[in-house]
RNA sequence: CGGGGCGUGGCGCAGUUUGGCAGCGCGCUUGCUUUGGGAGCAAGAGGUCGCCGGUUCGAAUCCGGCCGCCCCGACCA
């Protein structure tokens, strides 16, 4: 058996904390020893580090930090509380974002009937393969079959289309909230599940312009709660058209990089063009007496995220938190012996209500069934950002004891002005994370001048490839084939909303070694 | 879609090779003692062994079929 990783705070941690023991390690030889093997492995439950397969730890944590379960449903997973609690200060951020944008909140329904559903080319041909269908009501066949919505560009547009008249209708800008359904071959907790919850904006606008700077003014909107809500920092760009969605002109993404090298498309926004307005009729009368067609835009961004976030933050004892979507911020543990037990709970309930009164998300564990070591251990398993540990000793001093997630650090704070203390230390936090995450970007962030490079680099280390590219698709499609990475965007040079992506930079095409139009990103992806 | 693995109390597994009482740890219940990094002792409850069929005196175990899930590779938020 190994012990678990060695972390500065806790000396004493080593012993009893064990990971399960790899093939070949545990002694069959003495009954004694495997017994006591297995007991610890049952009782321990370890999270397999990250080192020895990233993926089982990934789904560890997804379930010990009880944030979903699988479903009894190929693919789908239960959102459990604590991790729909995620998801919906994810909600709560974004919504508020889109609505100073000037967004409203509708709601269209789930089934789409199939010839609306097939009226535009490419984006039928892109989502056909994995949309479910519903084709029977009791055992009567139904005249028109309905799929189960993979995205709603056509029932949304095809209501545009009926409330659209005059310019002066427009923009439209409406977002929903809502589930969608894509039977992917190969499904993962949040990544990838059959269902998942979103929210998908649309919108309709007079001309190109209108339509783009929305597109782009979006993603502004994904970055920015990338950053400051979920502490993880992303490349923005436009994608390839051959990376594009089923139907768009230009996609926009936001790209992050995960802790194992791979990058995950966190955020999308498409400039639609005229495709849509074209097959289902969106038409208006322009001011100039000219009956035109819109141009709509689509952005989406799902409980994906959530994936995002265990895999930029989470570590070898479980998930980690941003303060800023944890649902819950400070946990109050009270410790000591049972004789002092009445006073310990009184001053915890103390702390618990100057906490919540200071505007912290905080909880007070004060189960009787649980030793204060096991809850230390359950709560960092669940990636509270910050434990509060109170006890005689503490309440002799007048303090209570802070432990930190992200680092362990653990430092008394005076009980005289609790509140902000705390809220100053979860500020700490928030920003701590991000840094940490920048920092790792940046150092797995690297250059390839050609083919050999970028291979070698994907092979030993993953990350981030910056590469020049001609901009020609067969180039593209070579360095997928060749080394199993995507183009992940063409980055933009500066804020989203200025438009400006990267050019070639005097840089040469890793494959063909033409002059290059674009400097672009390579990685493997989620 | 291809490849691999797994289905045995709530969870993790052993038992299957060589058919013969369904077991272990954790969890759960009750009681007592405990509580500053996953507490201890004692007594309990809990199982159509994924499903269907076959072989057999007898099947978790052998044979055939099916289903489900997970993991790994080509398409996708």
């Amino acid at each position: 058996m190994v012990p678990r990783e060695a972390t500065p705070f806790a000396p004493w941690g080593g012993g009893v904390f064990r990971l399960s023991p790899r093939p070949g390690e545990e002694d069959g030889s003495m009954a004694h020893e495997a017994h006591e093997a297995a007991r610890e492995r049952a009782y321990v439950k370890a999270i397999t580090p990250r080192s020895e397969d990233y993926s089982a730890w990934y789904t560890d944590v997804v379930l010990r930090a009880d944030l979903a379960d699988y479903a009894p449903v190929r693919g789908c997973i239960v959102f459990k509380p604590y991790g729909y609690a995620i998801w919906e200060s994810i909600q709560q951020d974004l919504d508020r974002r889109f609505k100073a944008t000037g967004v409203q909140n509708a709601y269209f329904p789930l089934l789409i009937p199939e010839s609306i559903f097939r009226k535009e080319a490419e984006h039928i041909e892109g989502f056909a393969p994995e949309v479910p269908w519903v084709t029977h009501v009791g055992e009567e066949q139904l005249a028109e079959r309905y799929v189960v919505r993979p995205t709603s560009e056509t029932i949304i547009g095809t209501m545009y289309a009926r409330w659209i008249q005059s310019y002066r209708d427009l923009p439209v800008l409406i977002n929903q909230w809502g589930n969608v359904l894509r039977w992917e071959k190969r499904t993962s907790p949040f990544l990838r599940t059959t269902e998942f919850l979103w929210q998908e904006g649309h919108t309709a606008h007079r001309d190109e312009a209108d339509a783009e700077a929305r597109t782009r003014l979006m993603l502004e909107v994904y970055r920015d709660m990338a950053h400051e809500l979920l502490a993880i920092p992303v490349v923005a760009g436009v994608k390839s058209d051959l990376e594009k969605f089923a139907g768009a002109v230009r996609t926009y993404t936001i790209e992050a990089l995960m802790t194992d090298g791979r990058a995950l498309q966190a955020g999308t926004s498409h400039y639609l063009g005229t495709g849509f307005a074209e097959v289902l009729g969106i038409r208006f009368l322009d001011a100039d007496g000219q009956l035109k067609h819109v141009h709509q835009t689509s952005w989406g961004a799902s409980t994906r995220l959530i994936g995002a976030l265990i895999m930029v933050h989470g570590d070898d004892r479980g998930l980690v938190l941003p303060p800023r979507v944890a649902p819950i911020q400070a946990v109050v543990v009270p410790v000591g012996p049972q004789r002092e037990r009445a006073r310990v709970l009184e001053a915890a309930r103390g702390v618990l209500r100057e906490l919540q009164a200071a505007g912290v998300r905080a909880h007070l564990d004060d189960r009787e069934e649980y030793s204060p070591g096991w809850k230390f251990n359950e709560w960092e398993l669940r990636g509270v950002p910050l434990r509060m540990e109170i006890g005689p000793r503490d309440l002799a001093r007048g303090e209570v004891l802070a432990a930190r997630r992200d680092s362990g650090e653990k430092t008394g704070l005076a009980r005289e002005g609790l509140g902000s203390a705390v809220a100053g230390l979860l500020a700490t936090i928030q920003t701590s994370l991000f840094d940490r995450a920048r920092r790792f970007m940046d150092e797995n962030t690297r250059e390839a001048a050609n083919l050999g490079e970028l291979k070698g680099t994907i092979d030993a280390r993953r990350g981030f490839v910056v590469s020049g590219w001609c901009g020609n698709q067969a180039c593209e499609l070579r360095v997928r084939e060749a080394s199993g990475a995507s183009l992940r965007c063409i980055p933009f040079d500066g804020a989203p909303s200025e438009g400006r992506t990267l050019e070639g930079g005097g840089r040469r095409c890793v494959t063909c070694a033409e002059e290059a139009r674009h400097t672009v990103v390579f990685a493997r992806a989620y």
